[in-house]
DNA sequence: ATTAGCACTCGAAAAAGGCGAGTGCCAAAA
DNA sequence: TTTTGGCACTCGCCTTTTTCGAGTGCTAAT
């Protein structure tokens, strides 16, 4: 027994009407919401044979049928067909995204919230992927004796500054002589190449005297090392408890618990590998259900895209929500924001 | 008929129960508990009169009694003793607060971190009231032809920065020089005299041609304006899901979306007076119920107090709970919270 | 003023019942 | 062999009923 062109009609029906009512879904009701020529009972021997196959399951014996996660796999990988966004739609993205841009992470805050409130679901975003990119500029700023602000330019276009304390007996001059010769050394330089040797041994040749300079190269190299860090932007995750799935207390605060995580968030994401899926212009990876692995996403769907920051370096734009999810409406818009985004991009880091 | 000693042991009672056990109090529980010298006859007459005077309420007919907005005030002003809190406590939250600290905004995000760890509620704090400070610096950075990095840096010790679009054809040593001319024109004004006029005379009599600054110093004024806005830290969100009181989703929702528009928690913190209550070290101001002028926390507490950055420059941090919260342990917490963060300011801003 | 006693209340939890969408299966029709 | 009408059965959900008990107010005695 094969899941033959019936039996993906019939599924991909199920899933819709599943996907819309959050509701088991019986044969009488599938007859009536579908003009398929069929009779009830003929639907039903259907049904049975998907259940058997391990599309579709019963929550219980006199229930309807809800799609498992093989089913939403099968329907996201070849039933479904990816809506298209109305210009209108496209315009208010394109807007929403480069309205008040002043750098990348500022383009990764639009995104999150366009998509968050564009779908009704969770988005999250996170900044380029940086092991793969390197140190561009580092400045060190007297802001008053005693001290400085460290600047860090990451080739993605990744600005972080950090306030730090120095010896109070520094200078001016003397503050920007360190910052000169460490930026000389270390520009262009992977990020995981930089360790606090390399940063000291920059200042070799300087006039300034070692012992002042310990603690300003170490808050230097931290600097750098927090600037290393992968940060993520989650938007909308109150939206949750307007999900019926999620209408339980304790589930949603075990989702949002995960979720308020950053750093497990963030690992998973990217730990994920990046085996899109590539449909014409449109890219994504979708986990499903069980296929996620954090604890309180069982319910969920999690789909991730990928944008890139010049050639090399790319990070992730994402939507999660429950495994019910209208895929094909996210989907297209998940796919519009990622080329806005890239564009938008581009124009920044010229 | 008033107040009298005995309906104060009373009243305190029930709040103390009510407190601990999230149900309407009776007359003869409230007799197993305490070790009253009253029948439970009694207990109900002076019961009856406390709801008389508006201190407790029912629920329903054949319940017990719950404490009404009117009951926890009264508890909260004349009957609670505030706890203790134990040395080791103290040096616990002394070493949170202090762990990993550059910054001002590094120690409220510490202390609102602590705060809600230890109570179990949401806490929160604000920046710096900027209103009443003033500009002490401002430098452009250049990153790039065509990208300078704002830095603002304010009285209360508040550093913000904002990554601007600067006309490409502007080198380094102009940009250094528009830089000095602003500062030295607007450090010590206060931030709500500085307008794009005092900012733009503050470059009469550079070298640059007028044409070139007209960008550079929008973007400036832009970010002082910003460095203006009040941040709010919020930690601990999601602990409003395990309260019995927020068990339902729609409820909670309610108040999680208040929360998150931080600009609405500012405003209203903001504008709340600084009538607070003092006794001894410490001081703090209570908000029970209806006294909360915010959507969604009509059975919340809000307990408040406010941490001083030099003389005249305050801001606050606080503590949102149900109304049955456990008063004495969090004002204990939320004051030497208060006291840490005073002696951690002072140590940064010398 | 206090208290023992008692009838009464009323929400919450448990039990009972009916509804109805859904199911599987069979035997007849196509 | 596939499809379909028919039918008995299931079982979660909803409503109604019952039971239970902590709590109350009131009264009469202490």
């Amino acid at each position: 027994m094969a899941l033959d062109d019936r039996k993906k009609v019939i599924l991909q029906a199920i899933v819709d009407d599943y996907v819309t009512t959050c509701e088991p879904v019986g044969s009488k009701a599938l007859i009536d919401r579908h003009n398929f020529t069929l009779s009830s009972a003929t639907l039903r021997n259907e049904m049975a044979d998907l259940e058997k196959l391990g599309y579709i399951e019963k929550p219980h014996t006199s229930a309807g049928r809800i799609p498992s996660d093989k089913g939403y796999r099968e329907y996201v990988d070849s039933l479904m067909h990816i809506d298209t966004i109305s210009t209108a739609e496209k315009k208010d993205i394109e807007s929403r995204i480069a309205t008040g841009v002043g750098e990348v992470t500022d383009l990764l805050k639009n995104a999150t919230n366009t998509l968050s409130t564009k779908t009704g679901y969770v988005s999250l975003a996170m900044t380029p992927v940086l092991k793969k990119s390197y140190l561009t500029q580092l400045k060190l700023l007297m802001i008053e004796p005693g001290r400085a602000l460290v600047v860090v330019v990451l080739s993605a276009g990744v600005v972080k500054d950090k306030l730090v304390r120095i010896p109070n007996f520094l200078t001016d001059v003397q503050v920007n002589e360190i910052s000169r010769a460490v930026e000389k050394q270390l520009s262009g330089m992977p990020l995981d190449e930089i360790t606090l040797i390399t940063v000291a041994s920059s200042v070799k040749n300087t006039s300034i005297p070692d012992s002042f300079l310990n603690q300003v190269l170490y808050e230097a190299y931290t600097a750098i090392k927090q600037a290393d860090k992968l940060d993520v932007y989650l938007e909308g995750k109150n939206r949750i408890l307007s999900i019926p799935e999620f209408n339980d207390v304790g589930r949603a605060k075990g989702l949002l618990d995960t979720l308020s995580d950053d750093g497990m968030v963030a690992g998973y994401v990217n730990e994920l590998g990046t085996e899109e899926i590539t449909e014409g212009d449109d890219s994504y990876m979708i986990r499903i259900g069980q296929e996620i692995a954090l604890e309180g996403l069982e319910d969920c769907s999690f789909i991730t895209t990928t944008y890139k920051v010049g050639d090399k370096i790319s990070g992730n734009i994402g939507i999660i929500g429950p495994k019910r999810m209208e895929y094909s409406k996210v989907i297209s818009q998940i796919n519009f924001v990622r080329k806005t985004l890239n564009d938008e991009i581009k124009k920044i880091n010229g």
